[in-house]
DNA sequence: CGATAGTGTTTAATATATCAATCGGGCGGG
DNA sequence: CCCGCCCGATTGATATATTAAACACTATCG
């Protein structure tokens, strides 16, 4: 009963909300584009957090607030935490290509360090440097595990596949991704590709 | 009945849960340190926050996982946001008082900085600064509005009041505290106190 | 075409959270 | 001492979230 549309803010007393007046809490979007990202049925998703796929479509649809218990078991089946989530401002970081051109600069002049993921939080990274030989390829199956990856292409074309997205990087292109996001490496051109890719052991 | 205990991570089937088994919410607690150092009773809290006080108490209590729209609901009361009450670790800053001792300095040699508050994460201060005479006080009523405020002493003796504590703070002392947590200002001492201060406005 | 397996959505039943009201306790003042 | 007032905790009723099972739709296969 009491049709009324899982707003908030304007509750019985109003408390004092300084956004603006009944704001829609509307993680339901994003959690969905966060599990089709990760190329789950809400099936899956709801076998990997413990709970029903009728819970999900709900939630998704913003038809219902879910508990934090609730809301923490389906970010642990994508390896979020609250935190983390709520840090992103309910926009979870579904960005993973960033062009030479949109890199931001922290340093300049003899020296250029350019950043690669607009803002590089709570990440520790370790570098790596890889040759991919042409036709190479990290496999046929996409590799999904955990932690963080990233890295710039230093010397002709890869074509990266991350979530459902692919793209052909050429040098001085970069990417930055959660590494349980399946992703995939393939050199499709006839020239030897390197690149410099950095990743994040589990251990945070 | 069930009278299960409020746990999650051992779900029907375990989502892989990376941080230990059966791990308990514990917001409950924080968010009664929260509103105790705020200097509010439950009523009052539920009050601002348009719910009722027994909520209140069975979310402290650990006895329910509250919805995610009533804890934005109960941390709108407080001026916190949901990130970052995440990402604080469920431990709201709570530590007011720096001693000098224990600043952490960010420069040395010919030019000093000293960082007031540890992490000074999402912070955008204005700085003032304050004569305070012999007997100057902020009045007897607890001030409390909007913003932070944090102030170094750099001269003579002052009392800080915040949140319920209380202390004398000398040369050197420093302060850091969410301005919503009333607080007071006395010179108790015999000579002239100088204070350079800085507060946010309530711009973001 | 009919069967099967996949998707997301919906429904009734059940578990849980929240409300409204009460309870017992502490504290200060007649 | 008792009274009023406030506190946090508790209880039964009500609203909400979640479950279990169905539904409707799409695509694929025989």
């Amino acid at each position: 009963m009491m049709a009324k549309m899982l707003t908030e803010g304007a509750g019985p007393h109003d408390a004092k909300s300084e956004d603006g007046p009944t704001v829609q809490i509307q993680m339901g979007e994003n959690l969905r584009r966060l599990r089709q990202v990760y190329g789950m049925s809400q099936r899956e998703l709801a076998r990997l957090a413990g709970m029903t796929n009728g819970a999900i479509s709900m939630i998704e649809q913003n038809r219902v607030s879910p508990s934090v218990a609730s809301l923490k078991k389906i970010l642990a089946a994508f390896g979020l935490s609250l935190a983390e989530f709520f840090s992103n401002d309910f926009k979870p970081d579904t960005r993973a290509f960033y062009r030479a051109a949109d890199m931001t600069r922290i340093a300049d002049g003899p020296l250029v360090l350019r950043q690669v993921g607009a803002g590089l939080n709570h990440r520790k990274l370790q570098v790596l440097h890889e040759t991919y030989a042409p036709g190479g390829d990290t496999g046929p199956t996409m590799l999904s595990h955990e932690g963080e990856e990233s890295g710039v292409v230093v010397r002709g074309n890869i074509e990266v596949t991350v979530g459902g997205q692919c793209q052909v990087l050429g040098p001085g292109d970069g990417y930055y991704f959660n590494s349980r996001l399946p992703h995939r490496f393939r050199n499709t051109g006839t020239e030897v590709c390197e690149i410099v890719s950095a990743c994040t052991p589990a251990t945070f």
